[in-house]
RNA sequence: GCUCAUGUAGCUCAGUCGGUAGAGCACCUCCUUGGUAAGGAGGAGGUCACCGGUUCAAAUCCGGUCAUGAGCUCCA
């Protein structure tokens, strides 16, 4: 019997029926059987070693293809349980799949795993992929995998296979003495793993349910070559080094107290200027495209919160309130409620909307504690907040607006690459259904008509309406969310928002929640990445350093540095007793932009050496021409 | 909140078997007055996160609290 075989290109061939895909690849090339990790037939991805029985077309994954990493992963992650199963045969396993960035398998251990425990485990794994076993697929019968897995105490794998409904084949994989449930597909043989890394262990709940025993995770990652790995750990390493909190520290930008609080952030002056840069900046663009500034209380009566419905949905995220003169007080978790009292301070028409509220609001959210990181995550910030408040008919209109305005604040600040997501309506929500689809619908138009490239989140809407969600890239490749464009059917509603209409009727108006660069707090953390704290100069907290060569050229730097600051240029006069190398060298650590260096020839020529971070000497120049380059420079942003 | 780890000078970190505290950098003083990433000498600085227990004796062992980190869950 033969079978045809199509190819991606279109060219078909013919194979013995029972020939594998490893086998086709052998004949097209030797590069190619080396390299592939698994076959897709039709639709359906297949080991390398499954028999073909029918004509189909295929198409080979090697590591580079999201498909290829996704099962390379994953057959290391079951290398590990085998290793773990080895040295721990009281240790039950869980599950094992591959992530974005690795891979990681679940154990169920009396006695946690400590990082000596990783090594014995990574030795281990080694002796596997030098046994080289093969990973056997095997088709049973349900009642048969539940008694291979009852027998090995594997109560986590039975839990799993009796969720599935009783005729279904089961699939197991064997590698040598170990057995897991699993549907595949994996590599041909554990020797195809070339390099491999554990990386951290961690608790983690059975089924991510906190209700669940807590099971002890191992986190790893491997790599065709030894080369990749390392490329891979340097880059863990660049991540390390640009931390915020580490940056934070080392460029005193700011910091946290216990005394105070966890999450509470205190911005030192360094860190001062640059939210004040960030701010002005942010203001000045926001009145410019129509946006009106506010500012609103800290905290709010207990009636307010319960018209806003924030007391039923959103309590566990409030603080206790406090008692002002018999009545409860809440500290504001968002600014809305505000933003509404001061749209309903007058009776509205049509003529007037849009209306958008900007305010860079600080409010305070109860999080656990063990979710807080650095800037990224506190109990206390301000977003850059605003309400759009308009008629059906500007939606469109106005999201068009906000993608377009959203993504010009993100690029000043020097982020180019951006993922957009569109939010659909949950399970659980509020308003009418077409509504909705109206609603979800301009979302979208406004997307095409930016033609911004989005994925839709389906399902993943809040509660009160659809969103569009932003997130950045930054210089290391990681994403962050920044953007959050809101759409709100519930606070019109429960504070009976209108405006009076064209037709001199009272009409329901719609709203919108947008936070462009999310909060301040957490997009600083940000910055401080990207740019690894190497701020561009119109960020930079001090932009000039003016470095005198001895005491004798203070009085000179002096005069520099009053007309620097004269002309709005953040510059410091470095008087220590040092030598220059000193000073150029604490000037290049706290990542300053630009030195001027002056001594005997500069006075005598009134003139200034320039010196750039990270670059060097730049030569010699007019301080008047160089206060204009430094300007230019600010304007750009770069 | 949960699991595990960590907490020693402003910062980064040593501190063995329980015997009462150490380095580098930073800081201060003096010498040095220098040309593009660390000149020299001296000095000051710690209730070893906090509370309690064991012990003749605790940075060290035990318990609790607080904080931080890695994750789980959630989110700006």
């Amino acid at each position: 019997m033969k079978i045809k075989i199509t190819f991606p290109d279109g060219s078909k061939k013919e194979y013995e029926k029972g020939t594998t895909p490893l086998q086709i690849a052998e004949g097209i090339s030797k590069g190619l059987a080396n390299e592939i990790i698994l076959a897709k037939l039709n639709d359906e991805e297949i080991d390398l070693n499954r028999k073909i029985e029918k004509s189909g077309s295929i198409l080979f994954y090697k590591f580079k293809d999201d498909e290829g990493k996704q099962v390379y992963w994953h057959s290391t992650s079951h290398i590990m349980a085998q290793a773990v199963k080895r040295l721990y045969p009281d240790a039950k396993v869980a599950i094992g799949p591959s992530i974005e960035n690795g891979f990681y398998y679940d154990f169920d251990k009396k006695t946690p795993f400590s990082d000596k425990d990783l090594e014995k485990i990574e030795n281990e794994m080694q002796k596997i992929i030098d046994k080289n076993f093969y990973f056997e697929r095997r088709e049973i019968p349900k009642s048969e995998a539940l008694e291979i897995f009852q027998n090995l105490g594997e109560n986590y794998k039975v839990e799993l296979i009796n969720e599935l409904p009783e005729n279904e084949k089961i699939t197991i994989y064997v590698q040598g003495d170990f057995v897991d449930f699993c549907k595949g597909p994996h590599l041909p043989e554990t020797n195809k793993v070339k390099a491999f890394k554990l990386l951290k262990v961690s608790g983690a709940y059975w089924r991510g349910d906190e209700k669940n025993k807590m099971l002890q995770r191992i986190y790893g990652i491997s790599f065709p070559s030894e080369k990749e790995l390392k490329k891979y750990l340097n880059k863990l390493q660049e991540a390390e080094k640009r931390d915020h909190r580490k940056l934070g520290k080392e460029l005193d930008l700011f910091g946290f107290y216990e005394e105070v609080g966890p999450g509470l952030v205190h911005w030192h002056p360094k860190g001062g200027i640059i939210r004040n840069v960030i701010e002005d900046f942010w203001k000045k663009e926001h009145y410019k495209v129509g946006y009106e500034i506010v500012y609103t209380p800290h905290i709010g009566k207990s009636n307010l919160w319960e018209t806003s419905g924030h007391l039923s949905f959103y309590s566990e995220n409030m603080y206790a309130p406090m008692k002002i003169d018999e009545q409860n007080y809440y500290i504001k978790p968002m600014n809305c409620p505000f933003h509404i009292m001061i749209y309903k301070s007058d009776l509205r028409s049509y003529r007037e909307l849009p209306i958008k509220y900007a305010e860079l609001g600080t409010v305070y959210r109860y999080e656990r504690s063990g979710v807080l990181h650095g800037l990224m995550r506190v109990r206390g910030f301000t977003q850059d907040d605003a309400h759009i408040i308009c008629t059906p008919s500007q939606l469109e209109k106005e999201v068009v607006k906000l993608l377009d305005f959203s993504i010009f604040l993100l690029k000043s600040f020097g982020f180019e690459n951006f993922e957009i997501f569109l939010s659909t309506r949950p399970d659980k929500f509020v308003g009418k259904k077409e509504e909705w689809n109206k609603a979800t619908l301009s979302l979208k138009n406004a997307l095409e008509i930016s033609k911004l490239p989005y994925k839709i989140d389906s399902g993943e809407g809040v509660f009160y309406g659809p969103k569009i969600d932003i997130k950045i890239k930054d210089s290391l490749d990681r994403s962050w969310q920044c953007t959050t464009i809101q759409f709100d059917f519930n606070l019109p509603e429960r504070f009976d928002m209108k405006y009076i209409g064209e037709d001199n009727k009272e009409h329901r108006p719609f709203m919108i929640h947008r936070a462009l660069l999310g909060s301040l707090e957490r997009f600083f953390g940000i910055l401080i990445e990207h740019y690894a704290g190497d701020f561009p100069l119109w960020l930079a907290p001090i932009q000039i350093k003016i470095i005198p060569i001895s005491e004798n050229h203070f009085e000179y730097g002096n005069k520099i540095l009053k007309k620097l600051r004269n002309e709005n240029i953040r510059a410091e006069l470095n008087i220590q007793n040092e030598k220059i190398g000193y000073k150029i060298r604490e000037a290049e650590n706290k990542k300053i932009p630009y030195m001027i260096i002056i001594g005997d020839k500069e006075i005598e020529n009134k003139t200034i050496s320039i010196r750039k971070h990270q670059k060097g000497d730049l030569g010699t120049f007019q301080l008047n021409e160089f206060i204009e380059k430094l300007k230019k420079e600010v304007e750009q942003k770069k």
